[in-house]
DNA sequence: TTAACTTTCCGAACATGTTCCGAAAGTAGC
DNA sequence: GCTACTTTCGGAACATGTTCGGAAAGTTAA
């Protein structure tokens, strides 16, 4: 049953299988059946191996599951990325957020492993591009990860919030959505009754991201003159 | 082995458990031993009963947590609200935040059950504080519903990460944290390398948050004059 | 007392992720 | 060919959340 006679200087047991083929059909069973499906011994048995011999070429389900996502946002097209600073921060976070919303499974990773700092290179270059914006624009560093952060912080908020709304019946029902809501004790929101669920399912990222970046950037390069990007020139980092 | 002897006209078994029983039980576990430690049934042994008795007083294990967690918050002492629509806002916001982050579970049912919109009553000041605080601003329904849904991401966001985060080793340690960078594909990234740890360890949640709403409240009540507030007298609220 | 009926309790069982430990299958040196 | 040695494989087992079917323990009606 082996497959290989060992390519090279190799010793011990020729592998059965390899990370790659666990990744292929671990992407293949998630197409074909959905994510929630994807279980440790189907995945096994669909390789035709047992289920403990996975762990040996996988940390662990999450593990798994984040070299898929990478593997994912490795093969987003790189939308080309504006001259403009501030432009480029607003479109380097709508792709993330794309590439996070586009994948049912996202959630999972974000919540289940922290997710941060764990994406490999490829994905790096949204954080650069957000980052060298706000450098571009004037902030500090330590204004540029400010913006970053909140800019993560509202996209993995979105992504999370939305994606786990939508698995219930109606799509993002936050709050109110009933109406016995008592006016006496929250006005505002009885007031707004049931129509919480269709305003609440707009997508409004767009609109809310432009806005914290215009606020961040203001607050930061705008006012303050060019003294920020010394402490970039530290580094050797030039604004181009 | 039966204790109260059927208060009223009850048929039936009577009950040996009582829900409030098994939230007090949950409670002095995860007090005691860590929320990682409580499981089901060690909760039952715990109380004596049998593990799959306590589905008959909880729907599963998130619905315990989410139980546990509007208890938690029914005992937030409810900061004094001010007048001013802003400040309103901001204030419940940060409730909000600190309600979620003093509590390490929060994370896990935030990203297990949607978590949105199955909050009791007692957590609704909150929601009703940010939207009236829109509201108050001059923003209509709409725009209201919007800003407190940007607040609200960017709070779930925040407490998730950074809760994910501050159980690895290193403190929030987003992206390049190492130091193998590339200076040529992520010129900014390597240039911050290591400082990125300790630059985002600092808490920047009320400057974001404050930067946002700014943004979001200058952008509906300020400049669009008076006529917003007529879709609130549809339904019988009027600034105070 | 007996016979329904109702509600609560719980042991057995299942699916899942994961760990342990030994068997299997090669290579390298003799 | 034989003996190390190394690496991979996988069955058994464990903890966990959860479901199922029926036993236990009451109340009400006859």
């Amino acid at each position: 049953m082996s497959r290989a006679p060992a390519p090279h200087g190799r010793t011990g047991r020729p592998p059965l299988t390899s990370r790659a083929q666990i990744l292929v059909a671990a992407r293949g069973l998630i197409d074909q059946d959905g994510w929630e499906k994807l279980t440790i011994r189907r995945l096994a048995a669909e390789l035709g191996i047992g289920a403990t011999t996975l762990y040996h070429h996988i940390r662990n389900k999450d593990d798994l599951l984040l070299l898929l996502l990478n593997h994912h946002i490795e093969q987003i097209e790189r939308p080309p990325l504006p001259a403009d600073p501030r432009e480029r921060v607003v479109t380097a976070a709508l792709a993330m957020r794309d590439a996070l919303q586009a994948w049912p499974w996202a959630a999972e990773v974000l919540s289940a492993d922290g997710f941060v700092g764990l994406l490999d290179e490829p994905a790096m270059w949204m954080v650069e591009a957000i980052v060298s914006g706000a450098g571009d624009h004037g902030c500090t560093p330590e204004q540029s990860v400010d913006l970053f952060r909140g800019v993560w912080y509202l996209t993995v908020g979105e992504v999370l919030v939305r994606a786990r709304s939508a698995r219930r019946q109606d799509e993002g029902r936050p709050f109110a959505h009933r109406d016995d809501l008592d006016p006496a004790q929250v006005p505002h929101l009885a007031a707004i009754g049931v129509r919480w669920a269709p305003l609440a399912a707009r997508d409004v990222y767009p609109r809310t991201l432009g806005t914290l970046v215009d606020g961040l950037l203001a607050g930061a390069g705008g006012g303050g003159g060019g003294s920020a990007d010394r402490r970039w020139s530290d580094s050797g980092v030039t604004a181009d």
